[in-house]
DNA sequence: ATTGCATGTCAACGGGTGTAGACATAAAAG
DNA sequence: CTTTTATGTCTACACCCGTTGACATGCAAT
């Protein structure tokens, strides 16, 4: 078969070289904005001409999409414990273990951080974060309107730490695996924003808050 | 005397065309990230020539810089009450009230947080960041490790608010105060960071963590 | 009225960007 | 070997950016 055998003995080919330019992109949006990464710069990683990179992907915001949100495959937010252990399993990820499911979902937040303030991405993130990250969280948390409310509250968490992390140098650290002290506190916040609400004024200390 | 009434009669003050370039600079970043923010705007925006933002300021980052620092003035940021209403008193930053100087601390934050991606803006948004927020807010807690700790998390979910609430429209709300459920849940994150440590594994649960 | 300084404008430079079309080359098909 | 198709390169466009130096204007002092 011809075609099969383009595909086995591929010297040039396409889709490789596209899995590349992606795999490129991403290593790029994850440490850079939308509008610092340059298409060139990407080209230039891969060791291609800037030109194919727009053919093959037709703009930046569709690479930036395939990047984000991926294409075929479904690639949530993965979530592999019950709501339970959701506290335990969210805090792990910001140990700097070699969990490759945790690094995803990290990593996700961090492309959807950097990008998030340019009018450009603005919409594909604002898409991303809510059907591929806060809908799986608030499935596992069982639906919802309480559980939308929670997985948001996660969320804030999460990308809380993670501009800390990554762009503040300080808090659920840098070099790989927060301190102790640190990530004590985190599971505590965790722990928190998953607790069900104390439903009206719990205590009084709950009342003063306007 | 001619120098007193030049100040005066100023129909043409260098000074006051200044703060406006300033005021529209914040303005600018506050809804935009560094990059995307052009001197070219902001000139426009005061109704002047774009030259005179570039010599004014002498470069992009040191209007950034003066923007978010602030020049003179030690403006950081302002904590008004002490440590026991702390959670209420940042609690109340997400509403949409008419207070000058929670509305002045949120908006630093996201300003942070909007050019907190970029190379050029990075060092100085760190600095800032430091400086004039975690070491003020440490300060009200007391100092000490316990509490620079205690500043970082408290931090962290401000950010994260604010990430939530200027960029994904959800959680702490864009229209003007959050949900009553949502606020309430953010009061209690705030309660559980400036809680003292359960200090080593209060309940089994803490455990599991690994 | 004229000098002189502060204030602001104009034009341009060098560099960067994403994108598109024409062209080249490798490799498979006939 | 020749033709054809996929794959990748080259050139160039039109636009944006921050910054600079020369020039124009307003306004006070002489």
């Amino acid at each position: 078969m011809s075609f099969g055998e383009m595909i086995a003995r591929r010297r040039r080919s396409a889709l490789d070289t596209r899995a590349s330019m992606l795999n490129a992109a991403r290593q790029r949006f994850l440490r850079e904005s939308y509008e610092n990464v340059g298409l060139r710069d990407i080209a230039k990683d891969v060791g291609v001409d800037v030109a194919l990179v727009s053919r093959y992907f037709g703009s930046k915001e569709e690479l930036f999409r395939e990047v984000l949100h991926g294409s075929d495959k479904a690639d949530k937010f993965q979530i592999a414990v019950g709501p339970e252990e959701l506290a335990c399993y969210l805090t792990a990820m910001f140990d700097g273990k070699e969990d490759e499911e945790q690094r995803e979902n990290l990593e996700r937040l961090v492309i959807v951080l950097r990008s998030s303030s340019s009018p450009q991405a603005a919409a594909i993130v604002h898409e991303a974060v809510h059907e591929d990250v806060l809908q799986p969280i608030a499935d596992v948390l069982g639906g919802g309107e309480e559980a939308e409310i929670r997985a948001a509250m996660v969320l804030t968490i999460l990308l809380g730490g993670a501009v800390m992390r990554s762009v503040m140098s300080v808090g659920p650290d840098c070099g790989q695996g927060p301190p102790p002290a640190i990530r004590r506190k985190l599971y505590e916040l965790f722990r928190t924003a998953l607790k069900e609400t104390p439903d009206a004024a719990q205590e009084g200390a709950v009342e003063p808050v306007a």
